[in-house]
RNA sequence: GGACGGGUGGGUGAGUGGCUAAAACCAGCAGACUGUAAAUCUGCCGCUCCUUGCGGGCUACGAAGGUUCGAAUCCUUCCCCGUCCA
């Protein structure tokens, strides 16, 4: 089984129906894919992660290199095999390190050097070394190393950024080309990533000279870091207008539930985001009604599900009452309860998504989740 | 019966004359979280008033008295608790 993305259907209002298949999984997009940053899920075992439905998760380029190091995982026979994931994989490159340990890292034309947050150590970590190690983990889908800036950014480092992600992008798909499957590695597909901040026209210049290095498919990074939902959607809908309809299109680190819709329309494939993992552990429930902030006095005594409208085995199973106890008692199983609540919401919106695609009533399912969404309790 | 040590806000526990409505932590209440340095972080946490301000008033460090301009802090008596000795 090789790599291949169809484009099954476009609807009207943008929204694309496709399926993306790698050696591991046949997955339906739009797809949300749940971040196991180091190789896990956190608060989710592989059969919980199987049952719920997921067919693609994240994982980390940087973390996974400093531990417990990507030799070490292709000794073991690769990330799949490491952590008994038969699911596909999608490897972040660091890029995103970049930006959220700036205290610990340094930026040249080369690379990035960062002094690791586990030991102080320092590693530089090039686009070459990016891909070699994501070559190493064995991922499906390895991630370009990039430039993410937070914004809002003036021009001219955004400029800065955008030219260095565009080298760098270059350089590694040298790398990749050069070296993919050479140490008996699995075959896998390596994204480019669109930056440009907020500026448009950086946007387009971005994605116009990665579409020269021919990737199979394109991430649009270094948004929803700050910048207002309307930009966040005019910036994707800047790039998504530019790139090949036959390829997917993954926005990367989205969203909140009741915007997820949004990207859709602008036809996003894929996303990713931590929301749904770490609101749980923090015990923030996502539900058809709203969020529902489960710690509140409010629950202390309520006998509902966490969801009235929710499927899940947990809210088949456990009152809100008891997800109350559990967190003010800081018991672990709070935090694997929510979790696989919020991930089985996160994974069910984009399954309503892709059969309201299918079924022609898009629009009207995306202007719903916002009313819906936004007429809950929190 | 005697000798020490100790009684502080819901809890643990700092504080030995003014900078103390009283550290810190916990509990409690509320909030944040978007390619995970996050089971994390932030705010509030005696009562009360208003013109919500590094604002006013009241109450508070076992109890009652006292010293002092000023006391959780010093003195006296009493009541409790712990350890040890008879």
């Amino acid at each position: 089984m090789s790599f291949s993305f169809e484009l099954l259907k476009t609807d009207p209002a943008g929204g694309r129906l496709g399926r993306l298949t790698t050696p591991h999984s046949v997955i339906e997009t739009p797809a949300f894919m749940p971040v196991g940053t180091a190789a896990t899920v956190k608060g989710l075992t592989q059969d919980a992660l199987e049952t719920l439905g997921a067919r693609i998760i994240l994982a980390n380029t940087y973390h996974l290199y400093l531990r417990p190091s990507h030799e070490l995982i292709r000794k073991l026979g690769g990330l799949h095999s490491f952590m008994s994931w038969n699911g596909s994989i999608l490897t972040d490159s660091g890029g995103y390190q970049v930006f959220s340990l700036s205290a610990l890292r340094k930026i040249t034309d080369e690379g990035v050097r960062f002094r690791s947050h586990l030991d102080g150590s320092e590693h530089l970590l090039t686009p070459e070394k990016a891909a070699e190690i994501q070559l190493a983990l064995g991922s499906d889908i390895a991630m370009v190393l990039d430039e993410c800036i937070e914004t809002p950014a003036p021009r001219n480092i955004a400029e800065a950024a955008l030219k260095r992600t565009t080298h760098w992008a270059q350089r590694a798909r040298n790398y990749f080309l050069a070296n993919a499957q050479k140490n008996g590695d699995l075959p896998q597909w390596q994204f480019g990533i669109v930056q440009g901040a907020t500026f448009p026209d950086l946007r387009r210049e971005s994605a116009h000279q990665l579409l020269v290095l021919d990737f199979p498919g394109y991430a649009v990074g270094g948004l929803a870091v700050g910048e207002p939902h309307e930009v966040t959607c005019e910036m994707a809908a800047e790039v998504t207008a530019l790139l090949p309809q036959n390829r997917p299109r993954y926005l990367m680190g989205v969203g909140r539930p009741e915007q997820i819709a949004d990207y859709v329309r602008l036809g996003i494939d894929m996303m990713d985001c931590v929301l749904p993992t770490r609101a749980a552990r923090h015990a923030c429930i996502y539900t058809s009604e709203g969020r529902v902030l489960i710690k509140n006095a409010r629950y202390v005594a309520d006998q509902g599900p966490l969801d009235p409208n929710c499927s899940c085995s947990v809210c088949k199973r456990y009152t809100r009452a008891y997800l109350r106890h559990l967190f003010a008692a800081g018991e672990i199983t709070a935090a694997i309860l929510a979790t696989h609540h919020n991930v089985h919401f996160y994974l069910d919106i984009m399954r309503q998504i892709r059969e309201a695609i299918s079924f022609g009533h898009f629009e009207k399912f995306a202007s719903e989740l916002h009313a819906r969404y936004n007429s809950g309790p929190a």
